[in-house]
DNA sequence: CTCCCCTTATTTGTATGACAAGTGGGATAA
DNA sequence: TTATCCCACTTGTCATACAAATAAGGGGAG
């Protein structure tokens, strides 16, 4: 049934879900799933044959399987058994599913339809921010600038500085539920940047960008914070499709 | 620590999640999290006792925690126990959560972010509706609407109908993501639109608006499309909150 | 007195085996 | 042929035992 040879064991770090056994395996059928491997309408062998290929108890893999139910991958009857669901029942913007998506190549299409929606939302999050950001809201974001700036885009730590920045202006939207989209999102994208520092260079330097984006946000102008953050995801487009494609 | 008496059988319909014990009991608590029984950063009791309280086995109750765990509402680690994660680590956007969430009233300031949310996401989709829409599609729409017309919208089945109309217009964006996304928060907030009907009566009949949102997408019309779109959202929100309030 | 390491108690994680419940499909009878 | 009932198969639940992780407290060295 499962085709992988016998991985077992996650990968490195990964921080969550990796560790202990229900969560590797959750994270390798969900990739197996995203990626194809299943696909939406198989059915997966029984729990106690799957659970001994995998040489885990039934416990864990059960387990396992309640974490892709609950993010709409699978779903389980008795005598039916557990079988992939269609994808358009995925919440593919669960952080998990995203960060799965983006482990195994995810399709050209996907990227695109991703990134519409970014440009969908992030520019409208920075026009809210601009309208309601308070004077600690900028402290925090030029806090973040600057690191920007010192530690440069290729380095680890002015990964994070960027990252801090973009959650940041989504502090200053007040919208929980917008932030917790975007985070998601972004968190995802940003994981498969990091490669394109390796191949090849960026497209062109993002840092005047988002001095400009930080800059609309201070002096509290909606339309151009939501110019500034349009040319930004605009930006961020061509970095992923260019690191993808290499 | 569980302060509710004793439940246990989760309520009578519901489809999805309630039949099997796993599931009534994160139906269960997921509620009493998002409701705010149990806060953020405060500690569940042990795995043997809260199984015990609720008179159901360790591993009902741990698959129970797997799923709430995937939707990021608790996290569990060894020797400390299983803590409520803060509300920023919440997938707000979950189907389930959301589903939570309005079971128990939620707050103003959910529902305003909520909506503000579907304010930019909605007229987008509506927009690419427009751009994209096949003449298949129109087809669907018209029929649906030829539904929405004839049941009414007091109605189980008109209700059934708008539900899928709007479906409709989101599958004619061609963005999987994005219909993830809308589907999930506008399957929430019709659940809760369903009392409107008993107290009270509608703000305005919305039929002439939804003919005019499907006469915009049918023209191809972009802009006319997210005018119609909003003006629905706007009135779906005024429908809610009152609702609510009453 | 302070700091560090190490032991230990507590909690989740995994394993195992047995039984209950549901359900699709085939056997059976009209 | 059609409808009904029964059965085998799969997931769901339960109970118990043990392993692993780790926060906290205690003891020893500096």
């Amino acid at each position: 049934m499962v085709s992988r040879g016998t991985p077992r064991f996650g990968r490195l770090g990964e921080a969550s879900g990796s560790r202990r056994i229900h969560g590797a395996i959750a994270h390798d059928l969900g990739v197996a799933i995203v990626s194809g491997v299943h696909q939406p309408g198989d059915i997966l062998s029984g729990e106690i044959e799957f659970s001994e290929q995998l040489k885990v108890s039934r416990s864990a893999y059960r387990e396992a399987v309640r974490i892709l139910a609950a993010k709409g991958l699978v779903e389980s009857r008795p005598k039916t058994g557990t079988r992939v669901t269609e994808r358009s029942r995925w919440q593919l913007l669960d952080p998990d599913v995203l960060a799965w998506s983006f482990e195994s190549e995810p399709s050209e299409d996907f990227i695109r339809d991703l990134f519409e929606l970014r440009l969908i939302v992030e520019p409208a999050a920075a026009e809210l921010a601009a309208r309601r950001r308070t004077e600690q809201d900028l402290v925090h974001m030029s806090a973040a600038l600057e690191e920007m700036a010192r530690w440069g885009l290729a380095d680890a730590q002015g990964q994070a500085a960027d990252q801090l920045f973009h959650n940041r202006i989504l502090q200053a939207t007040r919208n929980a539920p917008l932030i917790s989209l975007s985070s998601s999102i972004e968190a995802a994208v940003r994981w498969t940047t990091i490669f394109k520092q390796r191949k090849g260079k960026l497209p062109r330097d993002p840092l005047p960008d988002h001095r400009l984006l930080f800059t609309a946000i201070a002096a509290a102008d909606p339309a151009a914070a939501r110019g500034a953050m349009t040319e930004l995801v605009h930006l961020a487009l061509e970095d992923t499709a260019m690191s993808l494609r290499a």
